[in-house]
DNA sequence: ACAGATATGGTACTCAGTACCATCGAGCGA
DNA sequence: TCGCTCGATGGTACTGAGTACCATATCTGT
């Protein structure tokens, strides 16, 4: 929530505007009339008509580029984890603001683009990152994509349950969800599960064999047993990874 | 490569020019002229100017919805790899073209900032699909969402490479690219299972071999494992048999 | 040849975004 | 106090995308 009076009063203006009225048939003219000054005085403060219901994107990308660049290549899971939090927090303390702008997002196919287009700049930013860890095996560049790409879809599976009231301790989920991102793109979780499985070596996540010798097949059991594992690993939240399953 | 001698007309000169003057620089009017038609022609085949570069999206989307819809749940690994496939074939084929439409989307925001919201389509597409695959265990929602997004991501890796002339062999790559995201993302391998178990009859009485990754050590799971296989064995009257679980 | 459907062209309009210039008020030095 | 600069603002005029509407042509079957 940065920016003058006047920039303030255009925000306010706008949102109010797009909510009575709807996006398209709002002009940028009725939103300066609206705040009292002219309608050059909205361009020089907003780029763009699209840009007033995103106020405050650049800085949070440049706080979260700043956060990354802060961090030694070795703490990269933890910096991004923080970095994605950041960004969350953000949004938490818009609170009503943010909603108002979802619920723009979720119908104006023009603000839902720009707005994915904002995603795919953290997206980059993780990216290139993550990138200086994933060290230079082949593959290092698609496993930094697709782990910035993780971090990105949890953040926002979880933001966009909060938007949508689904949940009341958003910062827990979100604990959760990146556990979950990072038990499979991290070589070793950061904290948790180091302490468990310490002898275990390079996998670090504990492999299960289980022989069962029973008339059903894997199909029928499997998702019992994930259920039962969830529970299991119910206070972490996260569902198991489950390898591959032999029959014979 | 669709559409009436007109409209690849329009497409022609369209790339031509963009090419040529920047995207900016160059009017629909100018667009139309070169084609040889009016400007309400350019719009009626296209709805925006940013349209005539992404030509025949509609119909892939369509593609991949059709290609995913006539597949069963259990084919899910499998029908997404290929929906995937399918839309990387058709930049494949589109040859020179595909590169001219990467030289621009490269450069110009709006083309880009488009071109994302065209891949978030086809994200939803999986993710909508997968999530019927996912069961119904909590952080089946995000699992959804990370596989699909997954797939998105190694899928423009591979083209990404392909269009900047990286790579001779895209298809194996593809292939490489989709293994390592199943191998993350999907509990068992996609088609071998489903065959192995063919011959074995619905009540003979196999030994299955369950691999489960999780941060927990067996001991732990252990009695939970044991309770849902007695349940999902109850329903049909056996008792349950089972054998050493195993750790490593 | 006639009637209707379809593709096209033209005209006029709205509105976002840009460029340019004029104005106003606050501070500041002489 | 006067005059100066600087930053923010307002106004005007322009370009160009996109829409609405109507007129025309071409093609179809009868």
């Amino acid at each position: 929530m940065t920016g003058s009076p006047t920039e303030q009063r255009l925000r306010a203006a706008a949102f109010e505007l797009f909510e009575q009225q709807g996006y398209d048939a709002t002009t940028v003219e009725s939103i300066a009339e609206r705040a009292g000054v002219g309608r050059t005085t909205f361009f020089r403060a907003f780029g763009s008509k699209e840009d007033v219901i995103f106020p405050d994107h650049t800085d949070v990308l440049a706080r979260v580029r700043q956060r990354l660049a802060a961090s030694s290549a070795a703490e990269t899971p933890a910096a991004v984890t923080e970095a994605a939090r950041l960004v969350l927090r953000r949004y938490l303390d818009e609170g009503d603001l943010a909603r108002a702008r979802y619920r723009l997002t979720r119908t104006i196919p023009a603000l839902r683009s720009r707005e994915i287009a904002h995603l795919q700049q953290y997206q980059q930013e993780f990216r290139d990152h993550i990138r200086r860890w994933t060290g230079e095996e082949p593959g290092a560049d698609l496993r930094a994509e697709l782990m910035a790409s993780s971090v990105v879809v949890a953040h926002n599976h979880v933001l966009r349950r909060w938007l949508r009231g689904l949940t009341e301790d958003p910062e827990r989920e979100f604990d959760a969800a990146m556990a979950q991102v990072l038990r499979t793109h991290a070589p070793s979780a950061p904290t948790e599960i180091a302490g468990d499985d310490a002898g275990a070596g390079a996998g670090a996540r504990g492999t299960t064999v289980v022989v069962l010798r029973s008339p059903v097949d894997a199909d029928a059991v499997l998702p019992a047993l994930r259920r039962a594992l969830a529970q299991a690993e119910g206070s972490e939240g996260n569902g198991p990874a489950t390898g591959p399953v032999l029959t014979s």
